[in-house]
DNA sequence: CTTTCAGCCTGACGGC
DNA sequence: TGCCGTCAGGCTGAAA
């Protein structure tokens, strides 16, 4: 009965542009309704994600005993008895707690149905996230960088890894093997937030400034978390927004427009084919 | 080895 | 009003 009741409240976990807070914000949400449920059916409306969904998924989940969820960089790891799901929201991904009888909506293509009565639904209007499974260790995570929010990613090591490389800092620190996790957004706050040109060689900057630089992309991510879990709190009263539109961006968005710090005019180039917005006189 | 780039996909938006 | 081109973005794998 108590299941029923909270789920009439209908909790939202989305997300408009999945980085890692937001990621980490749907982990939150999801984890209390699905850890230590057994999965009764898995429902696939659209097997067309980044990759193929594994052929015969519903039946290698099905009776299956939920025995933890957890977060590697922007992957979601739902660990079976035998086996784990590893789910990536991708550019336009969001997962939703529901039930079963809610109307499926255009673009949900996936529905993890649960002994408690609660759904897990998989909404993606772009396709570019995925749903792989694997009895082992998944591929996708054995060559990954370390956790943002981790004591083993630090200034130094950013500093180290960067030594007689040519790349700009930006995409430097989008990179997967340098450190996970940062995406557009970040790295753009991050960079301006350390006084650091998004094209500046990677290979050119003291240990120091990337000191600074690890430990601005921690605050930011921490920051953007927090706001996650208010966020969250508000879906869980079917108000609010997701999370990052509450956030503060001096960057990220805002070319053309004035610099918060020197009201010069932020100016935009690209680098490695993503949009970088910058001040050019806050930023060296 | 490092770096670049096409491709995956839909919705939003601007120009005509 | 609708059509068409462009853009947005994480990630992979192939090319440079």
């Amino acid at each position: 009965m108590t299941i029923f009741y909270k789920l009439a409240t209908l909790m939202y976990v989305s997300s408009y542009m999945p980085e890692l807070p937001e990621v980490e914000t749907t982990l939150k949400g999801i984890k209390p309704w699905i850890l230590g449920q057994q999965i009764t059916g898995l429902i696939i409306r659209q097997a067309s994600l980044r990759w193929p969904v594994t052929d015969g998924m519903s039946a290698l989940v099905k009776n299956q005993t939920v025995v933890d969820v957890s977060r590697r960089a922007k992957y979601l790891i739902v660990q079976l008895n035998h086996g784990s799901l590893l789910i990536h929201l991708g550019m336009s991904g969001s997962l939703r707690i529901t039930e079963v009888s809610t109307p499926w909506r255009k673009h949900d293509h996936i529905e993890l149905q649960l002994s408690n009565g609660a759904v897990l639904r998989y909404h993606d209007p772009r396709r570019f996230g995925s749903w792989l499974w694997s009895e082992e260790d998944h591929q996708q995570l054995s060559h990954l960088g370390p956790e943002p929010l981790s004591d083993n990613f630090d200034g130094a090591r950013l500093w180290h890894i960067a030594k007689g490389r040519k790349i700009a800092v930006k995409p430097f620190i989008m990179d997967n093997k340098v450190v996970v996790g940062v995406g557009n957004i970040y790295a753009s706050e991050a960079l301006f937030r350390s006084g650091i040109r998004p094209d500046r060689s990677a290979g050119r900057i003291s240990q120091k400034r990337f000191d600074c630089l690890a430990g601005h992309i921690k605050v930011v991510l921490a920051e953007a978390i927090e706001q996650g879990g208010t966020t969250l709190r508000d879906f869980v009263n079917s108000q609010g927004d997701p999370g990052y539109f509450q956030q503060t961006l001096d960057v990220y968005g805002r070319a053309g427009q004035a610099c918060n710090d020197c009201s010069g005019v932020l100016k935009e180039c690209r680098l490695g084919q993503r949009s970088s917005v910058f001040c050019p006189v806050c930023q060296r």
